[in-house]
RNA sequence: GGAGGGGUGCCCGAGCGGCUAAAGGGGACGGACUGUAAAUCCGUUGGCGCACGCCUACGUUGGUUCAAAUCCAACCCCCUCCA
């Protein structure tokens, strides 16, 4: 069935949807008139990664679409520990580091929701504003027995760990119990219909929209979105040098827009829709082409994500450096530099100690190994001694040193003045 | 509380007195091939100015021994069953 509502449509036709729970009495409802719709971060990191850019998106277009979206951080469920799609409890996070980031996670959603007071304008709520002040025994009597533990058991978050055998502790069987409160409390206090996530919210999502009917006969909706996987299977959001973030702070925009550069042959067109607003039938355009050309929409994609994320500038600036940098075989601007001292540099400094102070590896001995393997490359030209003495003479045109590893991965060198 | 099983490198997993920095696989990284893909093949995968040397490492702490991931003791944690 056709959506009636814009909201509905949008997310169909970009294939943001696994799940919902009544589709089409959602879909009224959100052609009726204004919904309010929220989804939950918790607080596990200071910054957020890739990962969780379907559900910022979602709520992005939930804006668009005429809606209210609600960013709930889980201030409160983040000392509990989500167990889903997990195998082991996290690592109690102190107050002071949830806090710290909490911080950081709300200026991840700047740049893609609207904030305010308008009716369609986003708010961030913290659920340790409700959670902290539970009381056990009330809590237990007012809602503990909407909960069937038969029912709990069943559910994907807790039934997998049992049945890998994997410890699973009392306290993150609860997270599913305040998660579920949680929508109740935002039905209330926010009038809230409709909560989003990822596959693996859907058992929590669900208690939530049960809990909410059976204690105030509220009618509530939930919607998750497919697990968002690379064409290999693995993760989004991984790479091997950690997580994409989205803070600059802690991944440059350069690398950001690598790393939609890079995405797989496969998951382009799939990309396009989740993570740029392209229409649709430049969306099909582009996924179309093939071979060398399909590059090009690779450089569409990074360039559209990064604008979203980092604006326009640091995207252009990235485009600018990556064509450099690959297309041109120089040094682009954007591409991390490190200092070398103007005095060890007339001694001599031997290339792999070079190669380790450019931060590019990790070791000395892995400088050494990868020289060895033909991985690095000083100029441009492969290093083939790994105790080469690199000295002045070896400075570039623009007075500096331009290190690579392997094809994607460059630093400049910079003799301190 | 009782009985049994288990805790090994990024992950899985073998080893069960010296030949073990620890098989094998996965992942990751590098090379070849290419399109800054995919697939495939090759190499690397604890640190140290590094080919034979030193240091760190097999849950924790002690012990036995010329020698321990491997044996012993205590402790911590996990799983299963019983109470």
């Amino acid at each position: 069935m056709t959506a009636r509502s814009d909201l509905l449509r949008v997310l169909e036709e970009r294939q943001y949807i696994h799940q919902a729970t009544d589709r089409d009495a959602l879909d009224a409802k959100a052609a009726a008139g204004r919904i309010n719709g929220y989804i939950g971060f918790d607080c596990t990191a200071d910054s957020l990664h890739v990962g969780s850019l379907v559900p910022i998106m979602l709520l992005r277009r939930l804006q668009q679409a005429g809606h209210k979206p609600i960013v709930l951080v889980g201030g409160g469920t983040t000392k509990i520990g989500d167990p889903s799609g997990k195998d082991e409890a996290r690592k109690l996070l102190t107050d002071a580091d949830i806090e710290r980031n909490k911080a950081g996670i709300r200026k991840n959603f700047l740049p893609f929701l609207k904030f305010g007071d308008g009716p369609t304008d986003a708010v961030m709520v913290d659920n340790a504003d409700w959670l902290d002040k539970l009381q056990y025994i009330p809590f237990l009597r007012e809602f503990g027995t909407h909960f069937s533990v038969n029912r709990m058991l069943s559910m994907d978050s807790v039934r997998l760990r049992l049945e890998r055998e994997q410890p699973l502790s009392f306290l993150e069987f609860n997270y599913m119990v305040l998660q579920a409160y949680d929508f109740l409390e935002l039905a209330r206090r926010n009038s809230v219909s409709l909560q989003m996530g990822g596959s693996d919210q859907w058992g929590n999502i669900v208690t939530g929209v049960e809990l909410a009917r059976r204690v105030d006969g509220r009618e509530v909706y939930g919607l998750t979105t497919p697990l968002i996987t690379t064409a290999s299977g693995a993760k989004m959001g991984k790479t091997a040098s950690g997580a994409v973030w989205l803070s600059a702070d802690k991944l440059p925009p350069y690398d950001y827009w690598q790393y939609w550069r890079n995405t797989h042959d496969a998951d382009v067109g799939r990309f396009l829709r989740l993570f740029t607003e392209l229409p649709l039938d430049e969306i099909q355009r582009l996924e179309k082409l093939e071979g060398q050309e399909l590059n090009d929409a690779k450089v569409v994609l990074a360039n559209e994500a990064t604008r979203m994320n980092h604006g326009a500038d640091a995207a252009q600036a990235a485009e600018q450096t990556a064509k450099r940098t690959f297309e041109q075989g120089e040094a682009g601007e954007g591409l991390p530099t490190f200092t070398i001292e103007r005095g060890a540099l007339s001694a001599g400094i031997p290339a792999f100690e070079l190669v380790f102070n450019s931060g590019l590896v990790a070791s000395k001995g892995e400088a050494r190994k990868l020289i060895r393997g033909g991985g690095v490359k000083l100029n441009d030209q492969v290093l083939s001694d790994e105790g080469r003495s690199i000295n002045a003479a070896d400075l570039n045109g623009d007075g500096r040193i331009k290190l690579s590893l392997g094809k994607k991965r460059h630093a400049l060198g910079v003799p301190t003045t």
